[in-house]
DNA sequence: CTGTTGCTTAGAATAGTTCTAAAAATAATT
DNA sequence: AATTATTTTTAGAACTATTCTAAGCAACAG
């Protein structure tokens, strides 16, 4: 299952400009972090993440991976995809855009932003057919 | 949390055609399920409608309302939701339309179809605003 | 230094869901 | 009807993703 497919190139970013511009404060586990993350436009899990970090040599806790996440998503860093109830992406193109997934491989692909939703049927993935199409839209309360 | 805001009128469905028209086999398990489920549209979690069916007198087991959930998708009588981890919602509207998702409140609301994406933002429930929009176009692979 | 605050950590706890294996119900076949 | 096969249900165990807990550590302020 690739879940890397991305159709934007790889850009580097400045994790540390990034993270200070939304209010991040720097810690040698979230530098690490951010840099496996940000690396390139990805989709990982909490767990892939923790492991592609132990890869690079770092040792980070699983629980810091976690509480990084969900910062680096309150501070708008990363969003949160949820696929299933035991599937919870993080995307690290926080770019305004949305995503094929799908089932039988458990591919996902980011939807181009300017495909308006009509549109989309005649822009699948080769070799695929609509599945369910699955909008949620997140309200807030206004605080008064 | 109210989970049962509608905005269709509750509508009482003859639930032994609806399982025969979809190829669900009937037994009396499936039958209370169905029953408590349909009496109207509805967003319910497994744990929800198992307390439902307990508080009609009948016993199913937890794992009967699960499975049940897991075939009544499998054959488009319901729609899972997935609105984070912990929390996949069943909804018995099974006619084709989306959802408002209050982070604050959680409730869970529909989407008249007939709105077009574009004009949502105009028709957000009273005293919220927009936060989030995802929308997951599930695909499948064509088989050939 | 010393206290305060924020961060990280390992491991325990939690919660939703799936699995297992056996019993029960139902359907099919003789 | 009796027997066999198939499907369904069940209780509880197992699993898994995530959160919690409580202790230790790091950074910085006074």
């Amino acid at each position: 299952m690739d879940l890397n497919e991305q159709q934007q190139p790889p850009q580097k970013r400045n994790t540390t400009q990034m993270m200070i511009a939304h209010g991040v404060n720097l810690t040698k586990q979230r530098r690490i972090i951010a840099d496996v993350l940000f690396e390139r436009n990805q989709h990982v899990t909490a767990d892939q993440l923790f492991d592609l970090v132990k890869q690079t040599g770092s040792r980070v806790s699983k629980a810091t991976v976690y509480n990084t996440l969900g910062l680096f998503t309150r501070k708008g860093l990363v969003r949160e995809i949820f696929i299933d109830a035991s599937r919870t992406f993080y995307d690290s193109n926080n770019s305004h855009h949305h995503h094929f997934y799908n089932v039988d491989t458990g591919d996902l692909i980011d939807i181009k932003d300017r495909l308006a939703p009509h549109f989309i049927e005649q822009d699948l993935p080769e070799g695929t057919s609509m599945d369910i199409v699955d909008l949620v839209v997140r309200v807030k309360n206004i605080k008064s």
